[in-house]
DNA sequence: GCTTCATATTCATCGGATCAATTGGAGCCC
DNA sequence: GGGCTCCAATTGATCCGATGAATATGAAGC
């Protein structure tokens, strides 16, 4: 194993092992370096790879720090692995986040607190009105969509499920998805799925809820790939 | 926005528009560099984190390649993730790929080749001449243990679930689980819970399946906090 | 035709130098 | 005294050049 693999290795040891704690700085780069047995350039290399990962931070002129290694922060390099597979494989990560978001979304009836409900319907109602006007700002539509599932994913109570959701679709997938509606039909149906989502919440239906989500997620999924099958039982 | 990010996305970028393509090898470093108008150095930081991320590879004296960009290659930086939350998301890990592996397996009854049903058997018939023995070789069990969930998620027709699932517990985290189970009646209850899989898979039925492999993870889930809810509706 | 070996190519690692951002304190003004 | 400004020290960012190590390539020899 070469001198950097063995660098980041020992780094990361140093953090499962708890002797770098979250938040905590590290010696500077010069005496980390020595204390690895490695020069300050592949010390950096090293870290540069640590950073890639969101496991370490560096602020010029003040210095490299552990970060809070919190899963949302850890897992949201998928979304670049969903980015790069936007045209073949877009539909298996919309499956998986179908399956996700249903259990999130049931989850999260019996736990959503009252006044973010509310929010999620005011998010609604900003929605609608983005979508009455013409021509569509589909960039709002997507930001609008994106807070409405998160929010919903973040009260799930587990926070490694709400952060594989939440990265689940990258910004290019869930852009492509509404730049796709240019029909205003289906950005309608879109909204009335959330309103359904949003009255399940309300209503605190664990399995209405869940049931809403799937659909809504199938119907995306099915509008993506013509409703074949997005399991991939045809033999393509 | 610094240099060497400018340089990672830019080779992204690269990548994502098609411009590079898996399997290709990338200019020389020198070359590369200039090109990007950068210091060689300072792209071999870029290129580190590229590797990081599993999207580059480089082999010493012959160049630098892009991988090939698979769902499984990308997402297998998530084990790291569960590896450090050891103690405290262990639960909510398992949360989650409960839920993915039922319906992994699920989906997989229906595509399940013979002959892969048949080495399925021989894996579970290793396991219990192991367990058999005194005292168990747990490191054996493990292993077991990993290409049984492994052979069927991949069977579930979708690369990028298979590839969750696969990740979702780091090779840390379901070693842990199996030194737990330093009670013999775990191991075989979990050996039953595993033929139940199996024979739900044989008799090609989804369902049975779904629920076997669901109570499964369950089981585990609540081996490892004892039997507390491990969605996390305590007020802890 | 095959193996062996010298050589070129390429990444790996190193040490040092300079630039840039942040911090912290000294000094100054009000 | 309190607050502000500015300078110097600290620290990461970037660059440069040199050497080592692994691989590929092609020539030489059998």
């Amino acid at each position: 194993m070469g001198v950097i693999e063995t660098a980041i290795d020992t780094i990361k040891q140093m953090i499962i092992s708890g002797e770098l704690r979250p938040g905590q700085k590290l010696p500077v780069e010069k005496d980390l370096a020595e204390q690895l047995g490695v020069a300050r350039n592949t010390l950096r290399e090293a870290v540069r790879a640590l950073i890639a990962m969101r496991v370490l931070q560096t602020r010029q002129g003040d210095g490299t720090y552990v970060t809070s290694l919190s899963p949302g922060l850890l897992l949201d390099g998928m979304s670049f692995v969903a980015d790069i597979h936007l045209d073949a494989g877009a539909g298996e990560f919309l499956h998986v986040r179908r399956i996700l978001e249903a259990e999130a979304t049931a989850l999260a009836a019996a736990r959503f607190p009252d006044a973010d409900l509310a929010r999620l319907g005011e998010l609604l109602d900003r929605a609608e009105s983005v979508a009455a006007q013409s021509p569509i700002d589909h960039e709002k539509l997507v930001a609008l969509d994106q807070d409405f599932h998160a929010l919903i994913a973040s009260h799930c109570g587990n926070a490694v499920l709400a952060a594989v959701i939440q990265n689940m679709s990258g910004r290019t997938v869930r852009a492509r998805i509404w730049r796709g509606m240019s029909d205003p039909e289906a950005v309608q149906r879109t909204l009335r799925e959330h309103r359904a989502v949003h009255r399940a919440l309300l209503a605190r239906d664990a399995e209405r809820a869940r049931i809403h989500a799937a659909a809504h997620v199938l119907g995306v999924e099915e509008s993506l790939n013509g409703s074949r099958s997005p399991a991939g039982d045809d033999d393509e």
